[in-house]
DNA sequence: AATTGTGAACCTCTTCACAGCT
DNA sequence: AGCTGTGAAGAGGTTCACAATT
């Protein structure tokens, strides 16, 4: 499906999995950058994400024509471009809600720092584990919430907490003006159409796993 | 796309996400059981997960017919079912590899102890972390691994290490004969294909609010 | 010779429509 | 009347084939 927008460019529908296999190009790509290889291909990026070229190079398509027919990728191009694209050109800043351990995993990452991503602070309602510093990131009461993501500039919010107070905590961040959300507890959040919400099932990854496995052991395929 | 399996029995091509999505419904179906209701509906379902009812009654349908028409699901039978399908009967024993914040968020989860999977033992390198006992695993050195994942029956591997060393652990695992891995780390594995394997890449998932932020912004849809 | 970019074909997954049962 | 189960239609996503370029 091709369109034309309002600036006259042409637009398709990209798929979700496309942006997520961005971020991917964007890993590898910083990766050559690093070793000082100036020049890819659609076929070892696709190596290191165990796709096939074609994917990479339709996923790319959708936004550009970034290569060169015959040579290949630009590193320090595409890798320009795909920043460019994933809205890393310029920094955000995230919370964190419900400060347990896996919110310090998050926060200890440095791979969203290097990309633009600075999770500024964390939420919590336990006394203990308020007015803290955690690596670079201070712990407020949750009361705080609406001065400090104010006062922060914070437009990301990551949730955290047991599922029980998830939903209200998602309509906390909005009430406060945070545009996006990613939602770690397991249940799926409910929230106004314009809020970019992306829920992260960890547990049900699990399950995954034990069902082919029992596959497996019964001979099915 | 129908076939004939050597059982005789018919058989379909499951999407990937109809198991994931069995898995929430099973989480509702023991939140129903709790509470004490005893009959629900594709609709009920439909609404938790926030898809549509057509959704919930074609993933069961891939598995059986569950549910009495004009009436709805018995909410014991199928939770039954479903544990049946997603390989929850009996228990599965795993580990962690790389024993951080990330792995003690993962082990401290109540809803896989709940449905079978336990997490038994953890592994690290760090002399800080290992010999010591954290909630209900117990962090062995990661040298000692052929012989606790063996004695302890463990037959799936978590992997939350560096990206560095993924690989060569993921390999590891499998010699010391796990059959199914989940792979935290953001680099996709290469395993021999008779290994079950998920890669969970967190930090993608953060990219693809930033991208979807971004385009908000610039007014596009 | 090697590699990109892309329409078309193909495959997969979701949604629809409705028959059938309670 | 209300709800399931499922073939068929529709939408979405991946792979292919090959023209175009260096």
């Amino acid at each position: 499906m091709v369109g034309e927008s309002s600036s006259g460019m042409k637009y398709r529908k990209i798929p979700q999995e496309t942006i997520i296999r961005l971020a991917y190009y964007l890993r590898a790509l910083n990766f050559f950058h690093q070793e000082g290889i100036k020049i890819t291909s659609s076929r070892r990026l696709a190596e290191i994400l165990r796709i096939n070229p074609h994917q990479v190079r339709k996923d790319l398509s959708f936004f550009g024509q970034f290569g060169k027919k015959g040579v290949g990728y630009n590193v320090d191009t595409l890798r320009d471009s795909l920043r460019e694209i994933l809205g890393l050109k310029h920094r955000w800043y995230a919370c964190i809600v419900g400060f347990g351990n896996l919110a310090k995993a998050i926060s200890l990452y440095r791979g969203f720092y290097e990309q633009g991503i600075i999770i500024k602070v964390g939420f919590d309602i336990v006394k203990r584990k308020v007015n803290k510093k955690y690596g670079n990131v201070y712990v407020y009461h949750i009361d705080e919430m609406p001065r400090v993501v104010k006062r922060e500039k914070i437009s990301l919010g990551i949730i955290t907490t047991p599922q029980n107070v998830a939903q209200e905590i998602g309509e906390k961040l909005v009430k406060c003006g945070v545009l996006g959300i990613l939602n770690f507890s397991p249940i799926r959040l409910k929230l106004p159409p314009d809020i970019v919400l992306k829920d992260v099932e960890l547990a049900a990854q699990l399950f995954y796993l034990t069902y082919h496995l029992k596959r497996k052991r019964k001979g099915g395929k």
